[in-house]
DNA sequence: GAGAAATAGGACTAAAATAGTCCTTTATTC
DNA sequence: GAATAAAGGACTATTTTAGTCCTATTTCTC
């Protein structure tokens, strides 16, 4: 009904990575190996990722990628503005549009609206919750498979 | 960040053209003219909304559309349903989906609460609300025109 | 200082989803 | 029975998204 691009769900993974990883650098290849994500695609998302200041990066030898602050500091829709831009629920709501219904639109209010409840809804989500999410006595069914899923289950 | 389709907002608009001309079964010819929609597109949308339930159909000469329920009844939910499906904010929280990287996966239970904040706010706005969003003082404008903003403040 | 290990930045291609059109059939009215 | 209008579906074109690859730059190690 609503969808996040693939490649944002993929950067949040490497984020939830990092995020478990926080003592050590890593490199685009082993993150690109412990989540099973291909290596250039992985190498993609990290420099947006960068660019949007989520992680910082070392170049060189031992280089690599780790997060830029804390777990809890990191909302999804930080990751969703760094890797999808700030785009709006509609495309006349984005600021450089020119939508030419717009005498005859009734409606764009209310679509602001919605978009700041979604919004506050993803600023709400940190990336450290995004890592426990998987918790204990698992309640639900997710792809037809209980949840129990401990951290790195890989 | 975070889109619906175009269509979908054509169709968003296409219903509150119906919740502003209740009293009359409007045809997918008149609705195009009046929204500045093409008609081809009219008609597949409205053809969607009506298997939906969201509309009822009329045949033949002085034929159209009407709103199935009072425009309070039918929120924003409904209409990204009906138009796009029961689709998820993650491809792998489809109930369908078998999602590779499931093992690895740290991140699913999230995106799915995520999931249920969004359709909440989708919900709680109804088709009244998006044709009523441009009334009184104008607090900020949007698309041109000035819009307020009350109700549901999250 | 040379070579290897990494990221930076883009250009490019392929695949998929979206948007939009058109045609044929069925129902209804006058 | 002719005209009007929706139903249903096939089809095309466009745009977006995903994914790959190449070259340059930085840093470490020996």
């Amino acid at each position: 009904m609503l969808r996040i691009s693939k490649l944002t769900d993929y950067g949040t993974v490497l984020l939830a990575h990092l995020a478990t990883n926080q003592v050590a650098v890593c490199s685009a290849a082993d993150v690109a190996e412990a989540t099973g994500i291909a290596l250039p695609t992985v190498s993609k998302l990290f420099k947006s990722l960068a660019r949007a200041g989520l992680v910082n990066s070392t170049r060189g030898a031992n280089g690599g990628y780790r997060l830029a602050r804390a777990p809890q500091e990191i909302s999804a829709a930080d990751v969703i503005d760094a890797l999808e831009g700030p785009v709006s629920i509609t495309e006349c709501s984005a600021s450089d549009s020119d939508c030419e219904h717009e005498g005859v639109c009734s409606v764009g209010g209310a679509w602001q609206r919605i978009n700041v409840a979604i919004r506050g809804a993803l600023k709400d989500v940190t990336l450290n919750d995004l890592v426990r999410a998987n918790s204990p006595t698992p309640t639900f069914r997710f792809a037809g498979l209980p949840i129990t899923v401990e951290k790195n289950g890989n």
